[in-house]
DNA sequence: ATACTGTATTACAGAGAATAGTACAGATAT
DNA sequence: ATATCTGTACTATTCTCTGTAATACAGTAT
């Protein structure tokens, strides 16, 4: 079983599901590098959709550089993903901030988000930087 | 000229621009409660766009609660907005903590939050709670 | 050889968005 | 009262996107 899944009754496309999905697998590491993706024909008969709608999400992401596809071979993950993964992370922290904004001009308190920011990170001390 | 604006450009859909677009203004209180809105037809002039779209976002607008109309004589700010208000900040709230456990999960430091708080924020005290 | 892989192509159906046109009823200003 | 503005309702049409369907081709593995 993959761990790949959709929700056939959700409104966002389904291919675009799959697309979210696998990226979000890659970049939090949990498909590894050069692993291999489930074949178009199988993950389409697993979910019980139709091959083309799996065809179109592998083609978007080779095309964003998360996966590459060999002819008869199969679809893996990329093997560089580092540069991947600071770009989403870049991308995150732009949305992120982009949602305090708005956080600050509906006039939530600064010491509840710091209490969001604790209650996710929990006690865990800052080990980066 | 009206605060309204869209981007015909963009996919999402034009009706729903609109509907954000009130709403964020109702919110963040920069328009005032039982404060008149462009009609249907001068909206629908002064955007470029057909007239049922816009009759189209103020009913969604008016089935939210953000604003109402009244038959021939045009549509309003609703006059109470406290409680949509604090329905809005709590939502905002959930989807950053969603974007919080993915950038924990993306491994972003706890601290590089901690700034991008500060950033928002300033130096302003916390003047509520 | 057989079965599996990715890829390409064409056609079709359905949903949603937006436009276009028309019409009705109520309120307002003159 | 007349003209004009308001919201509302309805139908039809066009366009795009999504997804399905049915093939077909070429390369790889066994």
């Amino acid at each position: 079983m993959s761990l790949i899944s959709v929700d056939l009754r959700s409104r966002t496309p389904i291919f675009e599901q799959i697309v979210s999905c696998v990226e979000a697998l890659v970049l939090r590491g949990l498909m590894k590098p050069d692993e291999q993706l489930p074949s178009v024909r199988s993950l389409a008969s697993e979910l019980g959709i139709n091959p083309n709608t799996i065809q179109k999400a592998y083609a978007e992401l080779e095309n964003r550089g998360i996966i590459y596809s060999l002819n008869a071979r199969g679809s893996f993950v990329s093997s560089e993903i580092g540069e991947l993964r600071e770009r989403s992370k870049a991308q995150l922290m732009k949305s992120i901030k982009e949602q305090l904004c708005e956080a600050e001009k509906l006039r939530i308190s600064k010491s509840d988000l710091e209490a969001l920011l604790n209650e996710v990170w929990g006690d865990k001390n800052d080990t980066n930087s």
